[in-house]
DNA sequence: ATGCCTTCTGCAAGAAGA
């Protein structure tokens, strides 16, 4: 089984050259972030065609997660257990569509798109660190029950310095910064190893670039779109590809699509 | 001096991204 993740920068404005991408790599579920858009403005019609079933959860222009699957989509979550609301001061505080989870081919999983922090002492950075905690509690129940849980998009962490062409940046603060890096490997002491640094390790291997600055000619990006899998899932892991493509071209996201690739669940074979 | 992209909404320019 061939599983994605992708920060696509609205769905609507990139959806030809995602579908192109699912046809082309043979990926069978992809999870999405910042969509962008409100489950009645996703572009169904061009993924259905394709062969994919899509659960989608967006509230408005910001943010927004996605689940494309040809191999099966259930028990879709909107929200996690736990997963805090947020609000600007004198606001209503509201759980924003950062997360959804489904069961694909037997695999749980969650398209998560963690709050980016904005600066050390903005209360969007609480608001990143509380979302971290909250999802790893919730982790970890799904780890110790021994299901196959994969946890999958963009984390807004940079966890290790070579992960970044410059860590010393200061606008790079909330996500090298060692509460952050530390909410981040709290997912491997509650079970979850990132699977992609386990086949792809080298330095300079990374999965966004800004647009601005000439960011990716330079190859001046980071590395901060991962797969987590649990302790059952992680041993059916045979290889990642980081498409570095498809930050090439005309229209691209400023990020790229992950993949990794899952051996079949030995259960499943037939006697 | 500021910004040098891209997206959204909505029709101007601001918010947000990282």
């Amino acid at each position: 089984m061939r599983l994605a993740t992708w920060n696509v920068n609205s769905i609507r404005t990139r959806v030809d050259r995602v579908v192109d991408f699912l046809e082309r790599t043979h990926t069978d579920v992809l999870a999405m972030q910042e969509i962008k858009c409100r489950p009645e403005q996703f572009p169904l019609d061009a993924f259905e065609s394709a062969g994919y079933r899509v659960a989608s959860h967006g509230l408005d222009q910001w943010n927004g997660v996605a689940i494309a699957s040809r191999v099966g989509l259930s028990e879709v979550e909107t929200t996690f257990p736990g997963q805090p609301a947020f609000g600007k001061a004198g606001a209503d505080a509201v759980v924003e569509a950062r997360a959804i989870g489904a069961t694909c081919e037997g695999i749980k999983l969650w398209s998560v798109y963690v709050p980016h922090g904005r600066s050390l002492d903005d209360p969007h950075f609480a608001y990143k660190l509380s979302f971290l905690d909250a999802l790893c509690l919730s982790a970890a129940t799904w780890a110790s029950s021994g299901d196959s849980v994969a946890i999958v998009g963009d984390w807004n962490v940079i966890p290790l310095d070579t992960d970044v062409w410059d860590a010393s940046g200061p606008e790079l603060s909330t996500h090298v910064a060692p509460k952050v890096r530390a909410a981040f490997s709290a997912f491997e002491d509650a079970g979850y190893d990132e699977l992609s640094r386990r086949f792809l390790p080298e330095p300079g291997r990374y999965t966004y670039w800004d647009y601005q600055q000439l960011r990716f000619p330079k190859n001046e990006g980071m590395r901060i779109d991962f797969v987590l899998a649990s302790g059952t899932l992680t041993p059916r892991a045979v290889g990642a590809i980081i498409d570095r493509g498809e930050r090439k071209g005309a229209g691209p996201s400023d990020h790229v699509p992950v993949i990794v690739d899952f051996l079949d669940d030995p259960g499943s074979v037939e006697a």
